[in-house]
DNA sequence: CCGTATCCGGTTCGATACTG
DNA sequence: CAGTATCGAACCGGATACGG
């Protein structure tokens, strides 16, 4: 590496979380409901898309949706037709993650447990300071 | 369910991607290198951890901290010295999260893939419109 | 050592309006 | 239909300073 310093290769946050670029990549804002939806709906038009993750608006939604596809795990086809037509669909790179999709969902009972930890933390720890 | 009309049913981000509330969990900005330093070094001190994600501060880093024991993902234990010390360590339920953890370092050397989905694009894409 | 308090700058998001 | 342009606002997040 080009740094030298012990505390240089403390600091680097990649070497204190390997899976930090997965996670920036794949659980950015926005896109777990992209790729999902064209996970489990298979090929749809933007409206689709759009009308189905519900509250994103069409701006954000572009930006998220050419970022995606820049990283290769969707693709965009445009058809020139009167009214135009532009279907959108999840790569095989993109349907690798599907096992790891399914990870999360498989945790999601888990949150049950979570809503649990909360109240009780509520309920016992006072909002000012705790020794 | 409640909800009666087809629009909000369409509408709700929860039903557009069940995974979602996990996401929001376990992949919030800094979390995922929290959990994973001390999934990985096991239990540790405030300062441990700060050394080791490399460049958060004392506030946010705290901030993080409280949220995941109040999800009941980490623990918290004070002793009252001189100097205090403080120990953190993953619970029982954010250990249940490493499998997740290991399904996504797994997948990271399709980052390379990434990388070059990046380039086929920035030099086969211009900047402006495209069909 | 382990935080908390305050200020402040930048990203990012949403609302709105408009084009091909 | 599928975006783009512009604007304003909110929300972190960082820097700094201080307290138990």
């Amino acid at each position: 590496m080009i740094e030298t310093t012990a505390a240089a290769t403390d600091a680097d946050p990649v070497q204190a979380c390997p899976i930090a670029p997965v996670v920036d990549l794949v659980f950015s804002r926005w896109t777990t409901p992209i790729l999902w939806t064209l996970n489990e709906y298979g090929r749809q038009r933007f409206v689709e898309l759009q009308r189905r993750i519900g509250v994103i608006t069409p701006k954000v939604l572009t930006q998220r949706l050419r970022q995606l596809e820049r990283d290769g795990l969707i693709t965009r086809e445009y058809f020139a037709e009167v009214p135009p037509r532009v279907e959108y669909d999840i790569s095989p790179l993109g349907r690798s993650l599907a096992p790891l999709f399914h990870s999360l969902a498989e945790w999601s009972p888990n949150l049950a447990k979570v809503e649990a930890a909360r109240i009780h933390f509520d309920t016992t720890q006072p909002p000012n300071r705790r020794p």
